[in-house]
DNA sequence: GCGATTCTTGGATCGAGTCTAACAACACTT
DNA sequence: AAGTGTTGTTAGACTCGATCCAAGAATCGC
């Protein structure tokens, strides 16, 4: 986290510029009404650069949430074959833990207002079957059988996906998305784990 | 189901022949190296004819399944507050009931061949995501919180995927999705429907 | 033949996303 | 201060999915 003083050209934006200007339109215009080129238009830098911070519209939004689900699925594939709920419980706090309010809670508040409701359900199904595909993984290399491990997956990131969109509708202030995922993962717990 | 002898213009191709192309390129270049003029020049048709009967590329493939879907979520959103598991049992096993081989099984048998895996994880995702929100509301509806009515559906919509994944790979010939589907399904039950 | 209906088609248009070559701004070296 | 390497910006061309529309073609009943 040190500041190196890089060689080469200063930066003449920054992701937070962009993603600024991106959320205003967002919120003004509607998800789908707002064109990349209206985002660096607002940001004033040109539609080239706006790849160079972000791989995709909807990467405005959700970069923040998959640099935290990519860790979690580093440290998912770390786990031994004798890892079980308590270990895949821990991977999963750590998504949520300390996640400040950003373009996605943000998102997910005004969703209606951003016309984004199928945009959601279609980005959040992507992610959510990666972390599904993370947790299975761990169950199935623990033994479970195949169908019973994606079911395991399936319900684990439900459960987090769910915990966070019910904390970002509810607003930051009241407790944090750990809480809420904490305190409904024991509807998991009642699943079987092993055989 | 009746043949109705309708005026006006003859098609001149017709979904299935649409969908043999694409398949085939599928099968011979991948799915993203085929583009929509591909199929339709293989079909013999212009390229604007293909919109008159798939909404979009990925829809060759998924089209007999969302009509399925699109069915059980119908029959979802018709249950009482009174219905439990085995009423959505019941609803989701007609999804799978006499599921021919179509594009969607040969493209998840061949996913590899076709370059299709994250193709599939997004669109299976998007699936996903519909069935367990339709299941996720008859949770609530019956008085389930909101978060475990969303662990529910997504362990629902988990197992008929998983089932359709496992009955794909293994060719069509081993047993019926429905039988996978109805075995795996037990597992669920463990999760309490109520309270 | 005539209209009504249904479908096909080409072409225009839009936006996301990729790619590249030219150029601009910095740090560091000498 | 001039040169060099590095990093970032930018315009522009390009591909492709998807939407839209107007013109035309093929069939029906009459």
């Amino acid at each position: 986290m040190m500041i190196e003083p890089r060689a080469g050209r200063p930066r003449a934006s920054s992701r937070e510029t962009l993603a600024e200007a991106a959320c205003e339109l967002f919120l003004e215009n509607g998800y789908e009404a707002t064109s990349i080129a209206d985002i660096t238009q607002r940001a004033g830098v040109s539609r080239s650069s706006f790849f160079n911070y972000f791989t995709s519209k909807s990467d405005v939004l959700w970069s923040g949430l998959d640099a935290r689900i990519d860790d979690a699925l580093d440290d998912l594939s770390a786990l031994g074959t004798d890892a079980g709920g308590a270990e895949v419980r821990a991977v999963l706090e750590n998504v949520l833990k300390d996640f400040a309010p950003d373009p996605l809670a943000l998102a997910l508040r005004n969703a209606d207002a951003m016309g984004l409701e199928d945009e959601l359900v279609r980005d959040t199904g992507l992610r959510h079957a990666r972390l599904a595909a993370g947790v299975a993984d761990v169950a199935r290399r623990g033994g479970v059988g195949a169908i019973t491990s994606d079911i395991l997956g399936a319900a684990y990131a439900a459960t987090l996906f769910s915990a966070l969109r019910v904390w970002a509708e509810r607003g930051a202030g009241s407790g944090t998305p750990t809480a809420l995922f904490t305190d409904a993962l024991a509807r998991v717990h009642d699943l079987p784990w092993r055989i």
